[in-house]
DNA sequence: CTGGATCCCAATAGATACTG
DNA sequence: CAGTATCTATTGGGATCCAG
């Protein structure tokens, strides 16, 4: 991204990176949807564009938040996987979720999700952060 | 801003009114400083345009985040608070305060602040919230 | 003074088509 | 399959201006 930071307030710091239409919306799809590949990340219902896609994704690798490699299985595939720095994110993608939950009419089957993660506080994150790291090894 | 919806994924309909540069720093502003005021907000280090900042102090104010009121003590002032679905916004700005503070190099001083706040859990965050709902009398 | 509106221009993001 | 290229539409900063 290069842009020069404007204050070291972490909110701040936090938002140069993550403060934009689509690059929590990525790391949403590889937390609950378990997604990995290019394809995957184009599909999602929000309907982004590869040429985004593929700036953010260039992005989040350089600032340390997944890594690319390639698929064992299939030569041609990329495979996208986060760090401890991405997994960590988890919180905040908690909390937005049970606000949209609370405070906008969201679909009832993700809002109770969303709810329930919330609900369970430090214990449910860990629990879900601990099976994230396992997977990585897949 | 009336853009049609998405998805009904709850961190989605989040993302849409609160996912850009400038949204949270502005609930952020109103949280951690106080500030209430048009030229307060200008006056933040990120240096928000007043273009900006008149746009979305109308789109939160259209999504019920805050309300706009006369200052009774200067009749030329408008006056910014918040909502109790703005004032739900602290663990959001807890958790991205917490993510920047432990893998974006922050100010050392906010940064306590930032890991203070999330160590505390929900404790800390509801005694602040109730300190944020009084102070709405005044 | 204050909260904003306006104008200009640069940067961003979407659609679609195409390539290694 | 994972991206680029290109072209266009929209957004956003910066400065300035204005009405109460």
């Amino acid at each position: 991204m290069a842009t020069r930071e404007k204050s070291g307030c972490p909110i701040n710091l936090s938002l140069e990176l993550l403060g934009d239409r689509w690059t929590l919306l990525i790391i949403r799809d590889m937390i609950f949807a378990g997604k990995r590949h290019f394809r995957e990340f184009l599909q999602s219902d929000e309907g982004i564009s590869s040429r985004t896609l593929a700036e953010r994704l260039q992005t989040l690798q350089d600032e340390g938040i997944l890594t690319r490699g390639d698929d064992p299985t299939h030569a041609l595939k990329a495979i996208y996987r986060l760090t401890e720095a991405g997994i960590d994110l988890l919180p905040v993608l908690a909390t937005l979720g049970a606000w949209g939950s609370k405070h906008r009419k969201a679909e009832d089957k993700l809002a109770r999700i969303a709810d329930e993660l919330a609900a369970g506080g430090e214990p449910a994150l860990e629990r879900m952060k601990t099976a994230l790291r396992t997977e990585h090894i897949g």
